[in-house]
RNA sequence: UGGGAGAUAGUCCAGUGGCAGGACGACGGGUUCUGGCCCCGUUAACCGAGGUUCGAAUCCUCGUCUCCCAGCCA
């Protein structure tokens, strides 16, 4: 992608880089690469990592990004999530051209590399059980005690490491280990795992394999064998950098550096594929790509767009402490997104009846109304107007407290793009005495919104005709947590304990202008006063027209409300 | 005396020996046919204690607190 920016803010990673270039350390490249496990779908935190690795290769002459599948436990990586994770990485606007590559590809050579390992003496074949190799391992502040396995010799390696792949062990029954250090106080130099048996299908290579690579032999070794320069990862692989180190130097092959950085949490929602999983399962959300997951997909049918989520990764910056952004922000960058290029409509979520008393019966106006109003270019449409009209509940209120500008009995408004009217009558529920009905006179000289005499109103409401109004249903979407931090569980609560209840509501009998009618599945709306909507693209259809509130708009009002209630 | 890492406004990120700055939020004001956008302003921070120095967020020492690690997951 094109950045025409000014100079990106400076960061840890950017002056590493920056310095590697002055000392030529890699001839002057810039080689990153994006590793994700196809084992869920991707979340804003891997978007901070996609805009990171290929941000920082786009940012340099010649720099390169690999998208490259971490694909080395086959017992839990499907096909699917290979083919969404691509199209997520597209669609946030990256490319990674012809560099799609696959851990995988490479279990051949990785085999290759194990086996120089063993004839090294770096590596071994050993029989411990699961559960032995764990009390072997010893504990965080005591060492470990070598496996009696430790000491076979090449040959017998060789033969055993030939036969697990040959597949004559049952899975489990042994593995191949580096040979490195019982007693170190990094736990995974204390001989880690780098091959186990596993007699499962791969989706790529099939059954070709009885054995597969571990993490931390395969990453170093595939970004070594694609010329990575700068291998950035989170920080809990710290601990893994010196086995990364270990294995590249004992196997005397190229070496890119690992460079981590703190993962992204972000307050009201939870981004851990285990947890995200687990509201799938239980219920709590529709899926992948329920509008209330920070997943890519729900974010996008939530009506997200792409540059909103790059900007908000810039925003947000790299560095290596822990720290929770607040969504606060998130939703900042979509509002300004979307307030540049989303086409304002009129929308009733929940529509009071008015009748205009002095409007001639039957008669229809067509208005002009701004599709934006700061941006002349995206054209006019029309709006029917005609003597019943809807507006928003929330706009009338009967006895009006203090700093209410909007309709009241005997008050005086502006409807959008239409006339002045005034409210002279309720009608009100017999039952329940909620006013169900109000009677306005309108005042034809105000025709287009302006008052010919100069008099002025505080308010301007949205509306739309009743009889060419088009009905629709509007899900409003709120955040999924109601604690910052639902993680946080010291009083021992499990995360959704603070689901929040009302993440989701449906406004089922809502109003919107025909101007809608042949909307298309994704467009994205300003509903003027109300916030960004976003037509479903799955749910929606000719007959019934579903939108997504991406974001809410600020609302000054409804701050003011909540400061009254505080003093009350 | 396990190992590794990190502490800068409410939140996130800069500043690496020379005036602590930006963004978000909050608050106040201006403008407005969206209580939106925009504009202006206010708020508010160097974990602590010593030391080096003309000068320390930055260098040194000693503390304190937080996070990560005991998968044949990544």
């Amino acid at each position: 992608m094109t950045r025409t920016d000014s100079a990106p803010t400076p960061n840890f990673i950017r002056n590493i880089i920056e310095e590697d270039i002055k000392t030529n350390k890699y001839q002057g490249r810039v080689y990153t690469r994006f590793p994700p496990e196809p084992n869920g779908c991707l979340h804003i935190g891997h978007a901070k990592s996609i805009c990171l690795n290929f941000g920082l290769a786009a940012e340099h002459e010649g720099g390169l990004c690999n998208l490259r599948f971490d694909d080395t436990n086959p017992s839990k990586e499907t096909a699917e999530y290979i083919e969404s994770i691509k199209s997520d990485v597209r669609w946030l606007g990256f490319d990674w051209d012809d560099r799609l590559y696959y851990a995988s590809d490479y279990f051949d050579r990785l085999y290759e590399y194990a086996i120089q390992l063993i004839k090294k003496g770096k590596a071994y074949v050993c029989d411990l059980s699961t559960d032995e190799i764990r009390k072997y391992r010893g504990t965080l502040t005591s060492s470990g005690k070598d496996s009696p396995y430790r000491n076979r010799s090449v040959e017998e390696n060789l033969a055993l490491f030939k036969r697990m792949q040959a597949g004559e062990f049952e899975s489990g029954s042994c593995v191949l280990r580096a040979k490195i250090d019982m007693a170190s106080g990094n736990l995974n130099m204390r001989d880690p795992v780098l091959y186990r048996i596993l007699k499962v299908e791969h989706h790529r290579s099939g059954n070709k394999w009885r054995i597969y690579p571990m993490y931390d032999f395969t990453h170093c070794l595939s970004d070594s064998i694609e010329k990575i320069t700068h291998s950035l990862c989170t920080l809990e692989f710290e601990d893994h950098r010196p086995l990364y180190n270990w294995v590249l130097d004992e196997l005397n092959v190229y070496h890119p550096q690992q460079i981590e950085y703190a993962r992204l949490n972000l307050s009201h929602t939870v981004l851990s594929k285990r947890k995200l999983l687990e509201l799938i399962e239980h219920g709590y959300i529709s899926g992948w790509d329920d509008p209330r997951m920070p997943t890519l997909s729900g974010l996008r049918r939530r009506g997200y767009t792409a540059k909103s989520i790059r900007t908000f990764c810039d925003r947000i910056g790299v560095a290596k402490r822990d720290s929770t952004v607040d969504i606060a922000l998130l939703e900042h960058c979509i509002r300004e997104d979307l307030n540049n290029r989303s086409p304002r409509v009129m929308a009733v979520l929940q529509p009071l009846r008015v009748i205009i008393d002095n409007y001639p019966e039957g008669q229809t106006e067509e208005l002009e109304a701004m599709n934006h109003p700061s941006d002349p270019d995206m054209g006019t449409r029309k709006v029917p107007f005609s003597r019943i009209i809807y507006i928003e509940k929330d706009d009338f209120l009967e006895e009006p407290p203090k700093k209410f500008y909007r309709l009241a009995p005997g008050r005086e408004v502006r409807l959008r793009y239409a006339y002045f009217i005034k409210c002279v009558g309720v009608v009100k529920d017999d039952k329940t005495g909620e006013p169900v009905e109000l009677h306005c006179t309108y005042d034809p000289e105000t025709k287009g919104g302006d008052s010919p005499d100069g008099r002025k109103v505080k308010a301007t409401l949205h509306w739309v005709s009743a009889s060419h109004s088009l009905k629709a249903q509007a899900r409003l979407y709120d955040h999924l947590f109601l604690k910052a931090n639902p993680s946080d569980n010291k009083d021992g609560a499990d995360f959704k304990d603070c689901l929040n209840p009302d993440s989701l509501r449906v406004a089922d009998s809502c109003r919107i202008e025909p101007s809608l009618a042949n909307a298309k599945p994704g467009t994205r709306y300003q509903f003027e006063r109300i916030g960004y909507f976003c037509l479903d693209p799955v749910d929606s259809t000719g007959e019934r027209l579903i939108f997504n509130r991406t974001v809410t708009l600020r609302d000054t009002w409804a701050r003011i409300q909540k400061a009254q209630k505080k003093k009350n």
